[in-house]
DNA sequence: CCGCCGCCCTGCTTGC
DNA sequence: TGCAAGCAGGGCGGCG
């Protein structure tokens, strides 16, 4: 469920915390949820200094004064959590100077945490920051282009875009009024331009409202988001839509839960 | 390369 | 009341 904002959120509120901290050790609970083995990751660490904090897509970066690079995904029900109690869910703890530590948390151990050499390539895969200058509604279009897919699935897609997770993906495409289903290269230059923006408008507002607490997700500090208040279509199946008042619809769509209002997102091109 | 499917994993919700 | 199925879904391996 974290997706930009809530990694965003959670990025913005450890830096202050804990950039500049020396971890002290690390104990993990789960050896499956860390790379390397967890011997060879808590000799590596232990000692080093976090150098500074950062986001590529939904993954948390942490630069180690090794140096080395540890990356935190969260997948679904990931948290990381600054002095928090240890709970059933805490899969790994790194304690830091001065008596504080950082628990990697994740109820169904979906999450991955991964310790990297400084010069590894690891970002190639992903896409480009939908928040950043270098994603235009030309670059947008070049990579719907010739895509006879679905464009809700390929928003998920972080090889193309960085960070877009199901609700947002289904907002964005609510507020652009685009159906999820609509195959991505009949998308017109208008349609481009407009999801372009949804994408942007709805990451953007995300992140200034903290991220969407719909299940699972809290920041580094327990703190709930506040998008799941402004939520337009995602989770409210039989909602009136807040535009036009029809009932919104739950489908699925290449496996995923994908909420849309049938009236303002159809799937006949609008004729206008 | 592209697109689609199943799997992972646990706990909450739903329905009989 | 109890139990099983359904659901949440990001990423990845496998396959056509």
């Amino acid at each position: 469920m974290p997706e930009l904002p809530e990694v965003e959120t959670i990025v913005r509120g450890l830096r202050p915390l804990i950039v500049g901290a020396q971890i002290t050790d690390v104990e993990i609970a789960l050896p499956r949820m860390t790379l390397p083995s967890a011997e060879e990751l808590r000799a590596r660490v232990r000692g080093s200094r976090i150098t500074a904090v950062h986001r590529r897509g939904k993954v948390i970066v942490f630069e180690l004064s090794t140096p080395s690079i540890l990356t935190v995904h969260l997948r679904m029900t990931g948290r990381l959590l600054f002095d928090a109690a240890r709970t059933a869910a805490t899969r790994v703890r790194i304690s830091l100077d001065q008596a504080h530590h950082l628990d990697f948390a994740d109820t169904r151990t979906l999450g991955r945490m991964t310790l990297l050499p400084a010069e590894s390539r690891w970002q190639d895969e992903l896409g480009v920051e939908p928040l950043s200058e270098t994603f235009t509604p030309s670059l947008f279009g070049s990579l719907l282009a010739g895509r006879g897919r679905a464009i809700k699935p390929l928003l998920l897609e972080q090889r193309l875009i960085a960070g877009i997770g199901n609700i947002y993906a289904c907002e964005a495409l609510w507020e652009a009024r685009i159906a999820p289903e609509r195959r991505a290269a009949t998308l017109t230059p208008e349609e481009i331009h407009r999801l372009h923006a949804a994408i942007q408008r709805t990451l953007q507002r995300a992140v200034d409202l903290r991220g969407t607490s719909a299940r699972d997700y809290v920041d580094a500090e327990g703190m709930k988001g506040g998008f799941q208040n402004v939520l337009a279509v995602y989770g409210r199946a039989d909602a009136p839509c807040q535009r036009c008042h029809a009932p919104i619809v739950r489908m699925v769509l290449a496996q995923r839960g994908t909420w849309f209002c049938p009236r303002c997102q159809p799937i006949e091109r609008r004729r206008s």
